[in-house]
DNA sequence: ACCCTGATGCTCT
DNA sequence: GAGCATCAGGGTG
């Protein structure tokens, strides 16, 4: 942890419950501090998964995989989807809950180089093809883009807390005030008729 | 712009 | 064995 580092504690992550820290989270700063250097980005677009919630890997169940999710508030929970790409959680409301919030989308901040080239990267090895540089708006524009982006592993820090790892989140850079759009979630199956999508409104950088 | 498809592997039934 | 909180490329309009 680097002196003077103004990463939010324990408490803003036990504060609210999931869709408001969904909202809360907006506007926040996503880093990792990773060997490769330093890598930010502002979050645009977030997705609540409550426990009643057909859409949501807790619901109902408590199995290995999503054991992360019943950690406390401020934890990481990434997981596989499709198998080949992952997406990242903060694990929300309270210990044995099983609530958490998806991170879906990031304005690039700091560390743009480092993330084009860890999203070649992952296209390569994933297509197999050598890729046409990728634009700054489609770095970090949807979960599994992020998550490329910022070098998030699982192996990593999946059940790891933002608090205390290399993976965390600082407040807002501005104190400008900003329009929330809410909206149905992106992708799913089950449950997708909830309003739990947050964005920044007019933000290039969220999803579709 | 939209629509469709294939890639790929873990997780739970 | 089915399902999956995705992405990229290629087709069509």
């Amino acid at each position: 942890m680097l002196v003077g580092e103004n990463r939010l504690p324990q408490s803003f992550y036990e504060a609210y419950d999931t869709r408001t820290l969904a909202q809360k989270l907006l506007g926040c700063e996503l880093v990792h501090n990773s060997p490769d250097g330093i890598t930010s980005g502002t979050i645009v677009e977030t997705e609540a998964y409550l426990q009643d919630d057909p859409a949501c890997h807790a619901y109902q169940k408590r199995t290995p995989r999503t054991e992360p999710m019943y950690a406390a508030p401020g934890t990481i929970y990434v997981y596989l989807i499709y198998g080949m790409y992952q997406c990242v959680n903060v694990v929300s409301n309270r210990v044995d809950c099983g609530e958490a919030v998806l991170i879906r989308a990031l304005q690039p901040t700091e560390g743009i180089e480092i993330m084009q080239i860890r999203r070649e990267l992952s296209r390569k090895k994933t297509l197999g093809k050598v890729s046409k540089p990728i634009p700054l708006k489609e770095l970090c524009r949807g979960p599994g883009k992020l998550v490329q982006a910022m070098g998030i592993e699982r192996s990593v820090h999946n059940s790891q807390s933002l608090v205390d790892s290399n993976l965390f989140i600082t407040p807002p850079l501005s104190g400008n005030p900003f329009e929330i759009e809410i909206s149905k979630r992106i992708g799913l199956t089950q449950g997708a008729d909830f309003l739990y999508r947050y964005s920044l409104k007019n933000n290039p950088f969220v999803s579709r």
